[in-house]
Order: C-alpha cells, then sequence, then structure tokens
RNA sequence: GUGCCUGUAGCUCAGCUGGAUAGAGUAUUGCCCUCCGAAGGCAAAGGUCUGGGGUUCGAAUCCCCACAGGCACGCCA
C-alpha cells in the first residue's frame, strides 16, 4: 500500500501546485499533502482535508476547489475513485491492486514487516529503571522498565539506532546507608545484634537478611573483630554489588536487557565530573558563593540557583547528572530519552536547562514522565506503604500473572496517565484481557493451520493470490489493518507513545477475530481458500511482529 | 502559595500537532457453534467530552478563568 500512497501524494501536490500557478493562487510556504486515514468505513482509504485549508488563500469555497483538484487527478492507476464529502473533503479509493501488493510485501518482508527508516540510522539512547542499588525493583519500577523497554523496541523498528541504558545510583549517601544496613544484618545473624544496631533509616528488606548470611558465609565471623568504620566499605561495596544482580535479574525476568549498565561513580572515578564543572564554569553558567559552586538555572526561568558543590566539598546529585548529561553527548547520541517517575518531574527544568547551557539542541533531550500504578485486586486497591514494609515487588507481580500480561498491562495506557493494574484482570484468560485477545488471534491462525495440515493443504505460494477472491468486508478490513502497522510504528515513534501499539494489537486482533467468525477457510473453492489461508499469513506475520515489539510472546497453542 | 499531570459512556480508557455521525473494552440486553479454537463474533442500548468564556468556516482537541483528583517543590537521591 506504501508506493501507492505516495504515488497518490505526489500526484495531488503536482495538481495543486499546477492549479496554483495556472491561477497564480499563492500557496503557503508549509504547504504539504496530508493523507489521513478516514474514520468511516465508506469513507474510502485516504482522505485530504487539503482542499479546506486551501480554500482561504486560493479564495475559493472548498468544494469548488475540491472539485477543481479532481478534475486534473488521473484515475485508473493509483486511484479507481475521488469523492468530496462534507464540507471539503476529499476521499480517496484506491485501486484494489493495493491488496494483493500489501499480501505480498509483508510475505516477503515477514519478521521485518513493520521496520520503517525513520531514525536512519541515528544514535539514539534510552535510559529507563535507573534504581539506587539498594534493593529488588518494585512495581512502580515495572512500569518504567515496561515503558522504556518497548519504546526503545519501536524506536528500533522505526530505524534508529538504540541503546538502552541503566544509571546506576552508586555514588552518595545510600550507599553507606545500605551498607550500614547490610552490616546490622550481619551482627544480628552472629547474634551480636547490640554491637551494631540498625539505622534508623535504614534498608528493611528481608533481602538484606539473606545477604548477612551470605556474609557469614564467606567471612565467618571475623568482620566483627574489627571496628565498624572499618568494614562498612566492604559491607557497602559487596552489598551493591548483589543486590545490582538481584535487579538484573528481575530485569532480565521481565525480559528488559540493557546494552550499558552505567556507573554514577564511575563518573567520579574517571573524571568525568570536572570538566563537566569546568565547561559551566567557562559559559559563565556556573559561579562561586558562599563556598559552593552554583548552576545559574534562574537563568531559565527556576527560582533559585541550585548547588552542584556544597560548602562541604560533597557534589550534589544534580552534579552527577551535569557530567552523565555531557558524557551521553560525548558518546555521540543524537537523541537522548529519559524515562522517569512523574514524582521527578520537578526536576525537568532543571535538566533541560543544563542541555541548553552546554548549548545542546532543545529537542536532543526528551524526558518522558510515567504516571503513579494504582495496583488492584478484583477492583480494590492493594494497600501498600513504604514504612510498613508491604511494598508490592515487580517478582511478585511477574510471578503471579506472568511476563506477558505485565508488560503489556504497564504499556496499555498513555504515560501521563495514572495506571490502574488489576491482578485478577491480568490473569483471566477471556477477552476482558487484552493480552490474551491478541495472543488467541496468533494462537487461532497456528490451529486453522495445523488443521490444513491434517487436509494435506500447505500454505500457497504468494504468486497464487487471487485479488478477485477478496472481496468481502471483513477481509479489506484485516488487510487495511494489517496495512497499517508501519505506520503505526512510526506514529510511535515520533511520540514516544508505547501506549498506541498496545492498541494497535488488539485492533489487529479484532480485524482477525472478525474475519474469522464470518468467512470460512476450509471447504471454500480452491482460488478462495488460497487467497484467505494468504491472508491469514500476513495476518499472523503482523500479529507476531506487534507481539515482538511489545516483547511479548506469540504462542502457537494456548 | 508555585509548578506539572489528569478530568471523555455505569466502570477502565483511546482520540488531544483543530475536521465528517466523539470511539474501544467491560458491565446490561438479544442473537450466532451437526462447521477451521465460542478464550470468539454480530447487534442493541449507553455522552452536557468537569463547568464557563474566547479564537474560527469548524473545538474533546488551541487560549484564558474556575472547579475536582493526583504528584512535586532540599547544599536528599
Amino acid at each position: 500500500m506504501q508506493s501507492m500512497t505516495e504515488e497518490l501524494k505526489k500526484q495531488l501536490d503536482a495538481v495543486i501546485r499546477e492549479i496554483a500557478t495556472e491561477n497564480e493562487y499563492k500557496l503557503p510556504e508549509t504547504f504539504i499533502v496530508k493523507l489521513e486515514r478516514p474514520r468511516q468505513a465508506g469513507h474510502g482509504d485516504w482522505a485530504t482535508n487539503i482542499a479546506m485549508q486551501l480554500a482561504k488563500p486560493f479564495g475559493l469555497n472548498p468544494r469548488e476547489l475540491a472539485e477543481k483538484i479532481i478534475e486534473k487527478m488521473p484515475t485508473g492507476k493509483v486511484v479507481e475513485k475521488i469523492e468530496v464529502a462534507g464540507p471539503g473533503f476529499m476521499n480517496f479509493t484506491l485501486v484494489s491492486d493495493w491488496i494483493a501488493e500489501t499480501i505480498k510485501m509483508v510475505t516477503e518482508k515477514n519478521e521485518n514487516y513493520g521496520r520503517v527508516n525513520q531514525g536512519e540510522g541515528r544514535k539514539i539512547q534510552v535510559e529507563f529503571v535507573s534504581a539506587n542499588p539498594t534493593g529488588p525493583l518494585h512495581m512502580g519500577h515495572g512500569r518504567g522498565a515496561a515503558v522504556g523497554d518497548i519504546t526503545a523496541s519501536i524506536l528500533d523498528y522505526a530505524g534508529w539506532n538504540v541503546e538502552r541504558e541503566f544509571y546506576i545510583n552508586d555514588a552518595g549517601l545510600q550507599m553507606e546507608l545500605l551498607g550500614k544496613s547490610a552490616q546490622s544484618r550481619y551482627f544480628e545473624a552472629i547474634g551480636k545484634t547490640e554491637e551494631a544496631p540498625f539505622p534508623e533509616d535504614g534498608y528493611h528488606g528481608e533481602y538484606l537478611i539473606e545477604i548477612a548470611g551470605k556474609f557469614v558465609e564467606k567471612y565467618g565471623t571475623s568482620l566483627a573483630d574489627k571496628p565498624l568504620e572499618d568494614t562498612l566499605s566492604i559491607f557497602s561495596k559487596e552489598t551493591a554489588t548483589i543486590v545490582l544482580e538481584m535487579i538484573k535479574k528481575d530485569l532480565s525476568d521481565f525480559g528488559v536487557n540493557f546494552d550499558v549498565w552505567f556507573s554514577e561513580k564511575s563518573l567520579y572515578d574517571n573524571n568525568c565530573v570536572e570538566p563537566a564543572m569546568t565547561a559551566l564554569k567557562e559559559r559563565d553558567y556556573a559561579y562561586e558563593q558562599d563556598g559552593a559552586l552554583w548552576f545559574k538555572s534562574t537563568l531559565f526561568g527556576d527560582d533559585k540557583d541550585r548547588v552542584l558543590i556544597r560548602q562541604n566539598g560533597v557534589p550534589t546529585y544534580f552534579t552527577s547528572d551535569v557530567a552523565y548529561l555531557k558524557n551521553k553527548y560525548d558518546r555521540k547520541f543524537e537523541k537522548l530519552i529519559y524515562v522517569w517517575g512523574a514524582d521527578h518531574h520537578g526536576y525537568v527544568p532543571r535538566i533541560k536547562s543544563v542541555n541548553k547551557a552546554f548549548g545542546y539542541k532543545d529537542d536532543a533531550l526528551d524526558v518522558l514522565l510515567i504516571q503513579m500504578v494504582n495496583l488492584l485486586r478484583d477492583g480494590k486497591p492493594v494497600q501498600m506503604s513504604k514504612r510498613a514494609g508491604t511494598i508490592i515487588m515487580l517478582r511478585e507481580i511477574v510471578d503471579e500473572v506472568g511476563v506477558d500480561a505485565t508488560r503489556f498491562f504497564f504499556v496499555m495506557r498513555r504515560c501521563d496517565s495514572t495506571l490502574d493494574f488489576d491482578l485478577e484482570l491480568a490473569k483471566k484468560a477471556t477477552s476482558e484481557n487484552p493480552v490474551f485477545y491478541v495472543q488467541y488471534a496468533h494462537a487461532r491462525i497456528c490451529s486453522i493451520y495445523r488443521e490444513l495440515e491434517k487436509n494435506g493443504i500447505g500454505i500457497p505460494d504468494v504468486t497464487e493470490l487471487d485479488v478477485a477472491s477478496i472481496s468481502e468486508a471483513s477481509e479489506i478490513a484485516l488487510i487495511k489493518a494489517i496495512s497499517k502497522f508501519p505506520e503505526e510504528i512510526a506514529k510511535a515513534a515520533e511520540e514516544y507513545a508505547p501506549h498506541r501499539i498496545a492498541y494497535y494489537a488488539t485492533e489487529l486482533a479484532e480485524a482477525f477475530h472478525a474475519f474469522y467468525n464470518s468467512q470460512r477457510i476450509l471447504g471454500t473453492e480452491e482460488n478462495v481458500m488460497k487467497s484467505r489461508i494468504l491472508l491469514m499469513q500476513a495476518a499472523k506475520i503482523t500479529l507476531k511482529n506487534v507481539l515482538t515489539v511489545l516483547g511479548v510472546s506469540a504462542p502457537e497453542k494456548m
């Protein structure tokens, strides 16, 4: 369909320019032909409102202009029929060749169907999750992980050279606190609880009790012989390493694999911080006052300037982020996506300011803010409290409802609206549950293949397709849904909107189920059957690819 | 107090870079398997797009003002 669509755009563009020149109408500089998918089935394959937009500059009424355009449009090769509708829409029906063309293309491209070249191989980084290595991932991280991972997949499909990166927040006070918590658990494990009291804001999770056990295994009681201060760094370092491994496991079990694990601490170890500060000073965006180093964020509309290096010489978290941002650009990324929890939204202007201060392009950096998740069970909220230690872990959800449902549910909604995640719904194997609905469509096709095989019928070659036998409304609707996939990828990539793909998956499955229920494959005339098998194969390929983008499995049987 | 997000069918949400009769799922009601997976399909019904102004040929969509809910406003990370 794409080639015909492009041709149609060219024809329209040429005709409109011709009309403008002939009549000395002034074409707006921003003029570009845009086609859209009409909502209504009766409104053809493509529609445009261009006549309405040009009516004013041309001094005509929209319908009149539309008629003028139609008069000059060549028909037969690409367009079968053009109609003027409503206030001045033009609805185009393509010649039916596009159906065969699409089925052929989908079949040939197979697992590459849906890929577009919007990114042109440019480097883009998606940084997400980026939790402190102080404990296993909880549910909130899960949404960020799913959104980040799937956004990255979409960008990959859209032709970008994508890197997934996890920023390990391993510099700063919380590492010490983690060490102290582990240390205390260690003393507890060897029966000397009083010698190392649990820190006030320590990490209460049970995983630290387990980790303490590992310290006992490795060191026996030897760590208790030295003063607490002397062993603290051992506890901090080794605990962080173990916890990071837990996080990595949580993520890989969730189908999320990072290309780069970037340590905040490494920014300091590799001397990335000072050059970044110097760069800011040189550009006159940083200054010293009261013994501290400040960033002039007020120049960018902030209420007050922000501290980079404290009076005591210790850099703030913000400093790391400044150095990190520069480091990202030094690695030649053309675009940077940050996926953050919405509770960090206040921080967005600040990082954008730094971006400007360094002189980078404003639109090279985008922050995706992920709103909160409300966990429900049978419609009722699941009580959670950080203090009481009843935080729900990502692993618990995955164990209960599975990776597929968890991933799908997490990207089902727009990022900027809060998400209700109902555990019971996610487990249901009915149409109430969109994951199953989509997977079922795929499994159903596989089942039909098995049935065909039993009857000694294989999958025909694409050349055996008989377009004339594809004419039922449900067939046309299905092939249309299939043909939309590349556009959906392009749109989702442009808007960083993974939920679009989840919606599209449902739409595609719906078109298939409707087709399946109204048309038979087995027992029809040979050319009809062959054509339907080929149509179904295109549907199967597309379903599989959509699910792959979402990181959800496409089962052959359920 | 300031800033950000949200407000669309009973419920959960798409649609938001302006376009045709505002769409899904679910719940409700009725139909469809001697037939490839009924884990499905078809149909009915369901709306003051929170409210009020404005912009224009046209507004759920853009602007302003209210109202309601959520989240942030550290030399914490």
